[in-house]
DNA sequence: AGCAAACAAGACCGATCTGTATCTTTTGAA
DNA sequence: TTCAAAAGATACAGATCGGTCTTGTTTGCT
């Protein structure tokens, strides 16, 4: 009942946390105590609170990222219809029906948000997760013959950012179909291949 | 030297810290020694530390929405390049040319990631100056002739604040002009009254 | 069964937090 | 010029922070 279960439990509690309630407003003591964990445990896995929070976004980045690459590579009927399946996720997350829990906003927006300075690790852990995400869906682009799949990623990329920002500072969903429509007029007149 | 003057010097100080380093992570003796002022001033103006971050974002929805006011009331050749500036707008924010201080990403995207939870005040004031900006983009695009003007603000809006996300957490301001190309797709193709 | 590591629980430390109180100096207007 | 209000400076209180240490119990492996 030890080697990686205590790790995973103190990272669990604290996603919780920090998603509900932010970073610097959370303690140490709340994560234990929630977690039923001992204080000792936490060190023993992280040597800092900082620590910790890397580990919170590198294993909400693979749950996160992993995720959605699950969407893009489902199949579907063409190119157009892949990429705007990210909306679709979007709005699910947004409406409490994904796996990724419920939703406060993005994780690595609130870790750059609170960690501002941009040669800040919590910062910079939070950008990679991100550039992963663009590359993820430049891929994507790539393969359905989108021309500049690249360029395409980063227009598809803001608009995901732009929906989550609004969804949760609204606190509604409505933000995934706008921007699901902005998303089909921009790959609607999108050159591709073939 | 009193009236307003401190109050403003408590919002000035307070903007820069909170800007650059996060609303839980500047305590109010930085903001106050920063400023040169005492702590009675502070508590004489403003009841708490959460009152303080409110006038804060008070003054800032006024300087910032009334700036890019200012940017959507400037003449331009047609309705597509009044709705573009605001894209030209954010590149000169993003690059620090901009009357708005030193880019560190948007204060209400750090407002309502800190206090993440709908029901705060914080959270509620930061709703408010995002909504402010929509309706001043659906203002314009109604004026312009653009049809179904509201879908059009909210559309452009997401794409701003995805740029603003992105360049915020790059560190570049690449996601300008990326939106930009995003909104010039988008109302090339916008059905348009006359 | 035995043993060393991991764990829970909680006392403890120094630093820092928000907010209050005290005292002296400065300000602005009659 | 006088005088009350405002402001600077600083000490202080109580709570909470991140992090260390100790004690006794449980765990997992041989």
């Amino acid at each position: 009942m030890s080697r990686p279960s205590r790790r995973e439990d103190l990272i669990e509690s604290a996603l919780t946390l920090f998603n509900a309630n932010g970073f610097h407003a959370v303690g140490i003591d709340r994560i234990l105590s929630e977690g039923g964990l001992a204080k000792m445990t936490l060190y023993r896995h992280f040597p800092s609170k900082d620590a910790l929070i890397l580990g919170v976004l590198e294993a909400r980045e693979k749950s996160v990222n992993g995720w959605f690459a699950g969407i893009l590579a489902a199949s579907y009927p063409d190119g157009e219809a892949r990429l705007l399946a990210v909306f679709d996720g979007l709005e699910s997350w947004f409406e409490n029906r994904s796996p990724l829990g419920p939703f406060y906003g993005c994780l690595f927006v609130k870790a750059s948000a609170e960690f501002p300075q941009p040669g800040n690790t919590i910062h910079q852990a939070a950008l990679e997760a991100k550039l992963a995400f663009v590359e993820m869906v430049a891929e994507a682009a790539a393969q359905e013959g989108f021309k500049k799949p690249r360029l395409l990623a980063r227009e598809v990329s803001i608009l995901k950012e732009g929906a989550i920002v609004m969804a949760h500072i609204q606190g509604t969903s409505a933000p995934a179909s706008d921007a699901r429509k902005a998303a089909k007029s921009l790959l609607a007149t999108w050159p591709r291949k073939n």
